[in-house]
DNA sequence: CTGAAAGCGCTAACAA
DNA sequence: TTGTTAGCGCTTTCAG
């Protein structure tokens, strides 16, 4: 009897063919135990031949339950940075939200400050990914390492802790910390510019008004000095000192990162160009990789490095930084303050 | 009776909550026919309440029979742009299948020849929503604008017909085409380089022999230059140009794009630096706004102009361009090839 | 105008 | 070792 069949899909195509039940061929699609060898085989087959690829949505949907869940532990400030950086991660989240993946996000207030005890609580919460810029990577090594023991998996975003078991670092390589970028400059300058000479490195302790002392002192003492090279988010105090000495322009000034109140600095010249680090694409990437992981058992690369943009005055009104804050930066939690 | 009530999410809980069926909840919140305007304003207050989110995948499965498809038309050559150009396009097309999108790509051999033809089949193909590289923007605009008043939403990529109807363009400012990109440069390099002075404009036409001998014989006739500036992606016989003269990094060379082979000259200093397209990245975004507005009627930006990345020797390794070729691309149907 | 129910393709728990 | 079944949240059709 040639009963009229409904035209089947994906994993029912798959059994009619090969005469068998969705179950079975469920197992032999994931390798999982308790099926005949033979079977297996000939139900892969099957697949092959018909182009099998799985349906996503409905798998998203069925697992939706036994939801998969990440967590995220990234600072709040310095603002200028982690705004961006977390608003990458979010607008990336609320993709994966269609996908059944739920976020717990738990947010420092600055690099380094409680990300011990954030990401205890995280693990303890039983979630099966963290994101994670580490402030304080030898505290953190250990308890990286168990945590990817226990299968949960480990995505350092912006910051890296390089001796620890974690999947993935996603970054830029230059600036995976503040000593080694200050190591880095004074070893390649010198090779890129036969003429030019480190005449000093000044730290500013991100104290705005120790950054200016130290500029301003510096500007009287070499008057023959053609560039500064900021390592840090902290211009702003370095502008001040070159125009109270009447240097602004004078003096190549080349900055890092960007927020608007560098905007005018920029147009004037005063600082000639900024090295971006890319924190939205950062958060956008890590958070990617996490949810591919997750929920397609995508490999992770080790590492993803960016490249750094170059902003100048010319391409300055391109940077999203430049536009209003995101409004969704807003609904982040608190951050945790311990009970002592 | 309390009775033990299982927890209800998305438009069930609404439903619960608003005391109606899902079917009412569904018409509500899509505005259907069919409803009371109370019942329906009573939902959404209860749907804004919850701070209710459509689950995509769900709707995605819902409706997997009449699939939501896009048509893509981009050129394959000159291979070094728009195979990163496609492979970003396939990147992003992936995930959008996850949310139960489709993709008819249609690629052309170069860029302008026969776009008409496949962007008319494309539009009788009824599809959705077009992703186009225009090669003519004036033989397309009135089949763009046309396409656009039947609801064909066009999206278009790197190359812009800006005096169409087309809803969205993402690309670089300055490469919008070749002339304005010409233009633009004489313009801006005086005002920002006083010192400076453009010497010539050479067009190449695109050939390699061509561009070598232009150059050969400027580099004779201008002792004093200092820079040249290659505005397309036909750098190489500069490069050689130079080398034949002696004169490799010692005349500043601004290149365009970036493929393996100018790996070596950028290395050895011949080529300083060279602006850097984003091909890659141009087609994720462009995909990605399209899938965004047809899942989610978000809202297009009329336009999204990235910056340009510079690349140089310190940073070469990090662009995907020095990695092996995406293999997806071989997956690209066979350019169209009309009848005649 | 509203409710009930089928089914999209997949996973997972339970039966045989 | 294999088959059956109940959902996941949504759209859509058919009854009331």
């Amino acid at each position: 009897i040639a009963a009229m069949t409904k035209e089947r899909r994906g994993i029912h195509l798959i059994a009619e063919l090969a005469n068998v039940s969705i179950g079975t061929v469920d197992r032999a699609l994931h390798g999982r135990p308790g099926i005949n060898e033979e079977t297996s085989q000939r139900i892969l087959q099957v697949a092959r031949q018909v182009g099998y690829t799985p349906n996503l949505a409905a798998r998203a949907l069925s697992v939706a339950k036994n939801n998969l869940t990440v967590g995220v532990c990234v600072p709040r400030e310095i603002h200028f940075f982690y705004d961006q950086l977390w608003s990458g991660i979010l607008d990336e989240e609320r993709r994966a939200e269609h996908l059944g993946m739920q976020f717990v996000n738990r947010p420092v207030q600055v690099l380094g400050e409680g990300d011990t005890d954030a990401f205890q609580e995280l693990v303890a919460s039983r979630v099966d990914g963290i994101l994670l810029t580490a402030g304080n990577p030898k505290a953190l090594q250990p308890l990286i390492d168990e945590a990817e023991s226990k299968g949960i998996r480990l995505v350092c975003v912006s910051t890296d802790a390089p001796d620890s078991k974690r999947s993935c670092v996603v970054g830029m390589l230059s600036a995976e910390d503040h000593r080694k970028k200050e190591d880095g400059f004074t070893d390649t300058f010198p090779k890129r510019c036969n003429a030019g000479k480190i005449i000093r490195v000044i730290e500013g302790h991100e104290d705005e008004e120790e950054s200016f002392q130290k500029t301003f002192e510096l500007l009287r003492r070499v008057p023959t000095l053609s560039g500064i090279y900021v390592n840090t988010v902290n211009c702003l105090p370095v502008c001040r000192a070159l125009a109270e000495r009447g240097l602004a322009g004078k003096v190549k000034l080349i900055a890092t990162d960007l927020f608007a109140e560098m905007s005018p600095h920029l147009q004037k010249g005063t600082i000639t160009a900024s090295i971006y680090q890319q924190p939205h694409r950062q958060g956008q990437i890590a958070i990617r990789l996490m949810a591919d992981h997750l929920t397609n058992k995508t490999a992770f690369p080790p590492k993803v490095h960016l490249s750094p943009g170059v902003i100048m005055s010319s391409n300055l009104h391109l940077f999203r930084e430049m536009r209003q804050v995101d409004a969704r930066l807003e609904s982040l939690p608190p951050v945790h303050r311990s009970a002592l």
